[in-house]
DNA sequence: CACAATTATGAGCAAATACTCAGGTCTTGC
DNA sequence: GCAAGACCTGAGTATTTGCTCATAATTGTG
């Protein structure tokens, strides 16, 4: 007998095409309403109406709100995860600055589209266990590869790499986060420059 | 005629000595629980029953459950902004080193205690215009207070002051917020030194 | 002690909102 | 062209929650 997992899992899979479009519109709809009104504002009703269909639907794809939300993250991280992986297979025997500066710039891109959204999805995401282990796993290996980075890369002079890997992540990942999405957006270019400026200076010692 | 604030100032003014106590006591239990459930979570009830007293009494003193959280975080900037005004008034002919570090340090210990809170306060707390204004203006001194010891100091050698000063502003309160409030938090010393490595060597070039 | 002002109480109201379900409409396969 | 299943609908339900108000308890004052 299989387990009382129904909760979590869609009601239907969709089956024909408009089915398919209607799922796309309701996390379409979500984006931009979650982006614009938070977690608590933004209501599976105004999710629905945004998208153009009746509640009764959204519910036939979605067990519930935070399956919603949890989507969103997920197709975020995922999108993250991709990135990370690709700049990790790049070979990487040049300078440090050439590498923060693929990541930094990787990051500044995911979050160009929809930035109010992905501030929500990190500060009010509810702290279902599902999710938030996916959150910490990808945070642990940017770490874990930032680490080894730090230990292997001759123009590397920091004693403590564990303490500045956590840094160097956490930095750019809030920073973008917050300036992207600023009330005065800075220029992503400036942004991208000064970010690897500080964090290659940094390491260098 | 008055104009009709009555939705923002308290009830009463406290004029006996269990009025005032009862007033902390809700502000020390609202301080708890939103750490704890975050601001939609953190239902007035519960914080009334934190409190020990019941949710009338609540309602004497703040006029909805926004001006609670709304003080909560006045309080935090008050203190944030004294810290800032104690760090200008002193003399600064010394390394910016020794600069960056009292800034750190003050905002460190700022947030040692209910580092949680904090978090709930800058990233959930309602946009108000009254209360956010004052956000913004408290960084906007930070922010201009930082040019001018960027474009004075003779350390420093970036070109775009004023992008730099916001990029160091931002990182060290985002980075701060962040690590307190962390999991696996970490240690504050070390996290004090490398944040003032990295915000130092960054600005030397 | 009297009695007025201040403070405390908590059951319950009104509004918001996540979610259901009984019954429709559209697609598909034969 | 016609069932059968897939998809859609939206008024309504159950619950949560911010907040009120009539009443009671406590404190200050003469």
């Amino acid at each position: 007998m299989p387990s009382d997992q129904r909760r979590i899992q869609p009601r239907k899979q969709p089956r024909q095409v408009r089915a398919e479009l209607t799922r796309q519109r309701i996390l379409t709809a979500a984006a931009h309403v979650f982006g614009e009104h938070g977690y608590a504002a933004g209501t599976t009703n105004r999710i629905a109406e945004r998208a153009g269909i009746s509640i009764g639907s959204l519910y036939q794809y979605f067990p519930n709100k935070d399956a919603i939300l949890a989507e969103l993250l997920v197709r975020h991280l995922d999108d993250g995860a991709a990135i990370a992986e690709r700049v990790q297979r790049e070979e990487l025997p040049g300078p440090i600055e050439e590498i923060f500066r693929l990541f930094v710039r990787g990051a500044i891109e995911s979050h160009l589209d929809e930035p109010r959204l992905l501030r929500v999805l990190l500060e009010q995401a509810p702290k279902s266990t599902d999710v938030l282990e996916k959150v910490e796993l990808l945070k642990k290996n940017l770490v874990a590869y930032m680490r080894q980075l730090l230990d292997d890369h001759p123009e590397v002079r920091v004693a403590d790499t564990e303490t500045a890997a956590r840094l160097i992540v956490t930095t750019a990942e809030l920073v973008i986060h917050q300036l992207v999405a600023d009330h005065e957006p800075v220029d992503t270019g400036k942004l991208e420059n000064e970010l690897v400026a500080m964090l290659t200076r940094y390491v260098r010692g």
